[in-house]
DNA sequence: GATGAATGAGAGTTCATTCAT
DNA sequence: CATGAATGAACTCTCATTCAT
């Protein structure tokens, strides 16, 4: 449901056209950087002329948050479907869905994620605070509430470091270590939250 | 120290000038943002003439690197003081230092950071690195060689949080607690770090 | 046919524009020369936007070189005309040609031709080349081949005088005598040559 | 005696000076070309400041001009030389000397001579035809006056030749052939204005 | 609906020249 | 006399966007 759009793509060919845009805006972004992304390199890669392509999205940046929209959408359909099917899996099948999930480059990543935000804000946040965190919840030693703190922190230390570690290809971080990383890193936070929490209760 | 000057400003007044430069640009930054950070606009608001500006930066870019190196420097050179004067203070002071130390808002932290990467590359990374990491070293109990991976979150994870959570005002976080959190995540990685190389050490 | 051409204008819009554009680049060469030649004075005297002279020329350069072509074969097919229609005439038809073909003044002509040269190198040269040496092959008496630099003097002698005629007004020279001088010029030479290819043959 | 310099050379330092800025010019036109040419640049490699430059030129266009003057001074010197030691040696002593002559790279004898045109127009016209006529007036078969267009052409062909040839390297031609050819067109000329001239006191 | 030629504000950058020191 | 920091008009070129066809 992009919200932008002008368009309400109920016919198939109109369809085609919008996924044709975005198709054309990944590669763009993955072969030439966000520099070269231009709406009308865009269209031209789409196959569409530029009118077109302004009848589909009010602007460039209607298209970005399009993009990003469908990626976040991908990954928390993801991270739901980990946790029915595994729900005693603790961090480490939702850190590997994530780690595997996110396509793209990092600079993809991070350009569609921000224009995710400077067009929906707050709203995204909370989704992606809500999905991750329902990982979380459901183990029983963890049923006491945390601070917004604390679950910005459980939220988006694994995202942000893929990002860094992404964005830093030169530390030639291993998937595997790095994935055996974050779960400690998780796992060992979790257990302090819980360790605090029973401290409190006991007082 | 910029790097990409052209002109090596010895006299006082060439000094005034590329302080001038860099305060105009910091201001822009927090004010109006990195898509109004033009040069004419920097040079504009410096209150020297566009050719002066190009005397002294070979381009935009130069700009942002050269004060997103200062940034740097100072930060380092805060957690370096914090490490001397208090040796056995653990992960907080250090914490503290990065809170209220890296000074403008977060997109303008961003910008400078992104600059300095793609101008220093590696360089910026680890010297990071080898800041964070000395505020670790000295406590004997970790006086084991960590991987790489581990390096990694150690130095990134404070950052990249923080730099998420100013991009993320609408979550409210709260400085105190906030602070504590970062604490409680570092200390409890170490602690698990400290556990896993005892145990194979036993082995 | 300009070979930088962005767009191929199929459409009779497109082909008004560009001619447009070269109509005011000759207009501006004439009256105001090279140094006043900017393309955004060529877009304003030319009526289009800025933006659309870059649509249908990469840069400045592909215009002048655009012109260059067309006002070079235009010669080319006059000269070929001329060797068709009194193949029997001697060099006097052919400077005629060149001395009324060439429009414009000096400076354009300098300046086209340079860019011309700058554009497509070698090429240039040896269509010019060609041109002119038709002009002469037919004469049985010259069919010995002659050297380089024979064939260089005689396709470059009348269009470097022409162009240092009228680069230097202050001569007054005129028209009549002028081409006098250069077919007697010309024909002398070949005659000289004609002669030392005898002798040649005789040894 | 340049006619634009504003600071009359007299002492041994503003001489030196003078030279330096002179050798920087063409230097720079030499190895970076016409484009680099920028007056910073001159002062620099000269050692002087961009400030001194402009106390002994008035501005850019005398700079070329100066250069200009002395080249084309050293040219007359070199024919004036010839034409006295070898009163009977026809044109190839004079055609050697502006093969040899002419230093520089064809772009930087272009940039320079246009700027003396520029600078002094006709005068400049005048003294070359002067100089080089006196290379053929000696010869008493000559003695006869011919127009104004047939001494252009004696005085502008080898020179005009010379600069195309330099202008396409790409023609590959070779300095001892092309010798012989200048020779050949310019003697066969000559011999032919000979004998139309004959023909004329015969009627 | 689709097209794509046209737009034009505005970006980064250069360089001849001045003038206070 | 020399210096060189400062000037700023002018340049080339980009690209999101519009609108007549």
């Amino acid at each position: 449901m992009p919200e932008k759009t002008r368009r309400n793509p109920k016919q198939a060919r109109s369809q085609a056209t919008v996924d044709a845009i975005l198709e054309a805006t990944f590669h763009i972004l993955e072969t030439e950087g966000h520099a070269k992304l231009t709406t009308n390199r865009i269209s031209e890669r789409a196959g569409v002329s530029i009118g077109t392509l302004y009848q589909y999205f009010s602007d460039r940046e209607a298209i970005l948050a399009a993009m990003g929209e469908r990626e976040a959408e991908a990954i928390r359909q993801e991270i739901t479907r980990i946790m029915i099917e595994q729900p005693e899996g603790g961090a480490r099948p939702v850190i590997q869905a994530l780690m595997n999930g996110l396509q793209g480059s990092v600079e993809t990543r991070i350009v569609l994620g921000d224009a995710l935000i400077r067009a929906r804000g707050e709203q995204v946040i909370s989704d992606h605070h809500n999905a991750f965190l329902e990982s979380v919840k459901e183990r029983e030693e963890l049923s006491f509430s945390f601070g917004r703190e604390a679950a910005f922190v459980l939220t988006h230390t694994v995202v942000c470091l893929l990002r860094a570690a992404a964005a830093e290809p030169e530390l030639a971080l291993e998937a595997g270590p790095l994935e055996d990383e974050l779960v400690l890193l998780i796992e060992s936070y979790l257990a302090a939250l819980t360790v605090r929490a029973q401290k409190k209760v006991a007082n």
